[in-house]
DNA sequence: GGTAGACCTGGACGC
DNA sequence: GCGTCCAGGTCTACC
């Protein structure tokens, strides 16, 4: 089978570093517990290939990168750059260093890089799937999205018959609301998500948005956190989630897991209100790094409930993410 | 600036 | 099998 190496970082763990934030449950990614692999659709300039990585000498090993196509020299190029993003190949060692020197708790077991998407789109639109609805409907919108929109996998073979990409933002931008709703079951998110792909789709000089300054590490939090509390779907929980997303860790994702965390773990007591004034306090001394320390605390108690995460199959354990479920 | 209520879907529950 | 209730974050109208 094609295919080309991916070099890592001397810390980095495919398992633990993929299986790291809830997206990588989300379609059209597909973690094999079998295979300890990473099975998903790319969208290339010119076509869609399917990859499948996998770790096979351990931590710090190489990845080993199978392509469903012999891939060009520039494709290749664009695959890694894809794969890079979403498995966080960006933070080095000496970034995760700085974090575990805030916080040593997670310094064992080396954990501290948070998986993604291979775009800023996917990020977003994962993200506005995901508010005011449980886990088990963000799954099955991710799902739809995929099937109705996505462009399939020529030729499948190893990949699975059917295997679709996520959509990207032309084909969301062209797609009618009644669609999504009907089809994808996303409900008032239809004309949302049709916006928010225009916005992508438009060129920053014509009021389209600047991904590129919301990926550059010179923009100031607060401009980025400006610009995403305008888009449509966007509100305080999405918008400090994004940044998490953009490698921004200062400001949380305050939602009612937090809450949960706060009353059930951390013992706070006292209204919604007051809890998420004791959490963003308790997490305050971890400044730029707050994020890290707050997801790795809920993690491991999702993880303390049903194992590692990358023994979760995606349509078992998978399908139970919040605590509310897991605690059951 | 703060707050109440509407927005949808799917799962749980009672009958 | 059907009806009702509830969880979930954003947005708008209103004070």
């Amino acid at each position: 089978m094609p295919g080309f190496t991916l070099h890592v970082p001397a810390d980095y763990s495919l398992p633990r570093d993929f299986c790291s934030y809830g997206y990588f449950l989300l379609f059209p990614n597909h973690w094999s517990v079998r295979e300890q692999a990473l099975r998903r659709p790319l969208r290339l300039s010119e076509r869609v290939v399917g990859v499948r990585v996998t770790q096979p000498r351990g931590e710090g090993a190489a990845l080993r990168v199978e392509t469903s196509h012999t891939l060009s020299r520039d494709e290749r190029d664009e695959a890694h750059r894809q794969l890079a993003r979403m498995l966080r190949l960006d933070e080095s060692e000496a970034s995760i260093a700085v974090f575990h020197r805030l916080d040593p708790r997670w310094a064992r077991t080396g954990q501290g890089r948070v998986s993604r998407s291979p775009t800023l789109f996917e990020d977003v639109v994962k993200t506005v799937t995901s508010c005011n609805v449980t886990w088990p409907g963000t799954v099955q919108m991710n799902r739809r999205l995929c099937e109705v929109l996505g462009t399939p996998l020529p030729e499948g073979g190893a990949w699975g018959e059917g295997v679709r990409t996520f959509p990207d933002a032309a084909k969301l931008a062209r797609a009618r609301p009644q669609t999504l709703r009907a089809r994808c079951r996303v409900g008032y998110r239809d004309q949302r998500l049709v916006e928010l792909a225009r916005l992508f789709r438009t060129p920053p000089a014509k009021g389209g948005l600047d991904v590129a300054r919301l990926e550059d590490p010179a923009t100031p939090d607060e401009a980025v956190r400006e610009v995403l509390l305008g888009l449509p779907g966007v509100g305080p929980y999405a918008a400090a989630n994004i940044m998490q997303l953009l490698g921004r860790y200062a400001h949380l994702p305050l939602d009612t897991e937090s809450v949960r965390h706060g009353r059930s773990v951390l013992g706070y007591r006292g209204t919604t209100a007051q809890v998420m004034k004791r959490l963003k306090a308790h997490y305050a001394p971890f400044g730029a790094q707050a994020f890290r320390s707050y997801w790795l605390e809920l993690w491991t108690f999702y993880e303390s409930k049903h194992g590692p995460a990358w023994t979760w199959e995606r349509d078992s354990t998978g399908k139970m993410f919040t605590a509310a479920l897991l605690s059951k």
